[in-house]
DNA sequence: CCCGTTAGTGAAACGTGTTTCAATACCGCC
DNA sequence: GGCGGTATTGAAACACGTTTCACTAACGGG
């Protein structure tokens, strides 16, 4: 990405951070990061466009920091149910911020489907690894078992979060509720490797 | 509801059918309801509170279809999934109405959680109730064990809705992501009962 | 160095959700 | 029937996402 747009990410980033999702104006973002209105809009098709590229920057770096830590425990359920709680705590911790982010993710559009799926295969390669307790990589074979696993939990985790974005519930219960649901799925059998 | 707000909310529904969120423009649903704007903002503090009334609506006479026949079956799994597919089914066939209420239901805006979560209850009732095999009220006494599924499913149906509304995936998609999670969730010992 | 093309700018305009307000209609009560 | 209070109306105004447009700056090839 140019330097610009780049930019204009952080700007957005910075003001969804201190007032959510209605806090990003686009003609505060605009201005904030010292680039007309339409320069922006060159970039980004939409202020959901804007903010799922935020999400793909804030994923990143939180990717990054799981990966270099991967949870430990001697079995698959801690290890799924550990990644879970700390990915939770590392979106929550800026909650305006997540809560933007949601709203675009969850908003619908289909221009933007594709980059939301990105996003989620991302967490599901994240609970793979968790699974097996090793890492794997966006994309690479993974078996089928395991894929079906890591993709109901991921969609527990979203529909979660959408819930702690609307305030129904808090972090905790998030947490709670995803060490459940892994418990739900996981087969014993699998808990040594 | 009085018969005034009725008309509003029955407006609404037209035309997201028709239209989807967008076509919901609040001045039109005002005209054809035959309200002035600021009547219409008396009853509903916003377009997602509006849409929340038609979700709403909606769930209600749905959800009367379904406890009319409750999927038959002669194992938990072939009742609860039997009772997804109804129930995407019946959700799926008016997709732009889906659409905004569904969008309307991941705003994630706090003043509405409760509402949306009112609808999320009743999804566990009907889901609890496929479980058995029999009728369940809302808010009757629910088994901690039974409940706790039918959360997690009902948490994945609502994130697969989410993708399916962004056309991220189809409506049998979405039907064969909820056979898959009731058959990883589901205890084979419960089958019988 | 000039030129054509592309990106960027500034400002205005539009659409729609939301708010506001003065004027009016309605309705129960004395 | 008059009165007070509440609901409704009509219309305007505001906020913000989004589009448009004429103008300018930047830049790469001849």
């Amino acid at each position: 990405m140019e330097e610009r747009a780049q930019r204009i990410v952080d700007t957005a980033i910075e003001l969804a951070e201190r007032g959510g999702f209605e806090a990003v104006r686009l003609r505060d973002v605009a201005a904030d990061a010292g680039v007309a209105l339409g320069t922006l809009y060159r970039r980004f098709r939409s202020k959901e466009d804007l903010l799922i590229a935020a999400l793909e920057a804030e994923t990143a770096s939180l990717e990054e920091r799981i990966r270099a830590r991967l949870p430990r425990g001697s079995t698959a359920l801690e290890r799924v149910s550990g990644f879970f709680e700390v990915a939770t705590r590392g979106i929550c911790r800026r909650p305006n911020l997540a809560r933007a982010c949601i709203r675009a993710a969850a908003s619908g559009d289909p221009e933007l489907a594709q980059r939301v799926a990105g996003f989620q295969h991302r967490v599901e390669a994240l609970v793979v690894s968790a699974l097996r307790g090793r890492p794997v990589r966006v994309g690479a074979d993974i078996d089928e078992a395991d894929l079906a696993i890591a993709s109901t939990l991921q969609l527990v985790w979203f529909a979660s979060l959408v819930a702690w974005s609307g305030e129904l519930q808090g972090r905790e219960a998030v947490i709670d509720q995803m060490r459940k649901a892994a418990a739900q799925i996981l087969p014993d059998s699998r808990s040594g490797h």
